[in-house]
RNA sequence: GCCUCCAUAGCUUAGCGGUAGAGUGAUCGGCUGUUAACCGAUUGGUCCCCGGUUCGAUCCCGGGUGGAGGCG
């Protein structure tokens, strides 16, 4: 199921075996939804050398339905993808004003575009990933608003731990009937209170799930604050157990997060950034449809191999993303993703060589002193240095014209 | 040559006797378990010109100029 194979310090290799292979950890899933990396086919993600992507059961209940997807022969068929698959629960989806109707010990009261109200419960999340057929299933859990009250976070902890024991049973007692080897993660809460966290991950490691995730999280904490979070959890967990960290996906906290020993992660980090024109660099993100890339001959990033890379220019892309042809959504999220599997890879080498401290530090130099940003930077200062000027002048011209007539 | 209509932000245009909005574009930024090819900020106007009426005209009147259409 999951075998460490190395350790430097605290980060690991690892490998997680699913009934659609093995994932070598630590590891990043793209995210999809509604059975698509946006852009993106199956295959595409594939030759991409992608092992996994998450996809989600509570989104795919509403279109098409789980019985589509059930007939048709289960997701991997469905969005023909053959490497391992995880679901989400529909838990973060909590957080979604335009979904939750109401939360009750029994379940979630989710709406549809339609107003339609339907109750999810634990059990129910549970079989419709069966259903689905993926690899690994998630347990429904309860995600507290951040910033909001101690209680709320009790609350959802409490809801979070009696679900979590549900979805064990109902898994335990489903999983022969649909002849499923599917793996299930349990996900601790408890925002950033360290006792909270604490206490959370303490009761989802004594379930004894297969794998157990940190949610919760990258909901609007500082950097500071995540981290602290995250090792106060890895502590809390059993460590042959394999960490999942929900929803962390910027190249460099998931560097950090490598390094505290999580070894799983999903997000639509470079995927929404491609689309929106932001394209990740070892030097950092640029915004390529800025008006300075309108002649760039060179590609997106130099010395990318991505077929991105390999076969266009910065200039059309800027040009593609401008203009929203369908083509430089693809191209985009093509680097972006091959940008973030390239980063794991090398995640991966450097802990089997020991050297992931190095690693780590000299990536986040790299990161966050990118020449692109301060070079434009400075240049945006510089316009509205001039611009105050200028409009100082105008107000000054203005102001003695009214006050010589007076 | 005559008649009709039009002229407001780079573009497409609202609007009103008290000096103007929108969409789009442009510039910049943000996206972290996605119903998001999205969201936000900024920038942007001698309201075609010259007169007249009026306390006050982008608006009403006259004359230009430019454009569109119609008739010769």
């Amino acid at each position: 199921m999951f075998k460490i194979v190395h350790q430097d310090g605290k980060a690991r290799v690892g490998r997680l075996q699913t009934a659609h292979g093995t994932v070598e950890t630590p590891f990043f899933m793209p995210v999809a939804s509604k059975a698509s990396v946006k852009a993106m086919s199956g295959s595409d993600i594939e030759d991409l050398g992608y092992q996994s992507l998450i996809s989600n059961s509570f989104i795919l209940s509403l279109s098409p339905g789980i019985d589509v997807v059930e007939n048709i022969g289960g997701i991997h068929k469905f969005m023909h993808f053959n490497n391992t698959i995880f679901t989400d629960s529909g838990g973060f989806q909590v957080l979604s004003k335009d979904f939750l109707l109401k939360k009750s010990d029994k379940g979630v009261y989710f709406k549809d575009k339609s107003g339609k109200k339907s109750l999810y419960t634990p059990e129910l999340v549970v079989e419709n990933q069966l259903r689905l057929a993926s690899d690994v299933a998630m347990t429904l859990d309860d995600v507290a608003h951040f910033g909001l009250g101690g209680k709320d976070y009790v609350d959802a902890i409490k809801r979070t731990h009696a679900w979590a024991k549900r979805s064990k049973q109902a898994h335990d007692e489903l999983k022969e009937s649909y002849n499923s080897k599917q793996l299930l993660f349990g996900i601790c809460q408890g925002g950033i209170r360290e006792e909270y966290r604490r206490f959370s991950t303490h009761k989802i490691n004594e379930m004894d799930f297969d794998g157990v995730a940190l949610g919760g999280l990258v909901v609007g904490e500082s950097r500071k604050e995540l981290l602290e979070s995250i090792k106060i959890a890895v502590d809390s967990f059993d460590q042959e157990k394999i960490k999942y960290l929900m929803g962390l996906g910027s190249p460099s906290d998931i560097v950090q997060a490598v390094g505290e020993g999580v070894d799983c992660f999903d997000s639509i980090y470079p995927t929404a950034n491609a689309r929106h024109g932001s394209i990740l660099t070892k030097t950092g993100r640029y915004m390529i449809k800025k008006i300075a890339y309108k002649h760039d001959k060179g590609p997106l990033e130099e010395g990318c191999t991505c077929s991105t890379c390999t076969h266009y220019s910065k200039s059309y892309l800027h040009h593609l993303l401008r203009t929203h042809e369908l083509l430089g959504y693809k191209l985009a999220t093509i680097h972006n993703l091959h940008f973030m599997n390239q980063l794991l890879n090398n995640i991966r080498t450097a802990i089997k060589e020991g050297r992931y401290e190095i690693f780590k530090n000299e990536f986040l130099e790299a990161y966050f002193s990118g020449k692109e940003a301060k070079e434009f930077s400075s240049q945006i200062q510089r316009k509205y240095q001039e611009k105050e000027e200028q409009q100082q002048a105008k107000y000054l011209l203005t102001h003695q014209n009214s006050s010589s007539k007076k």
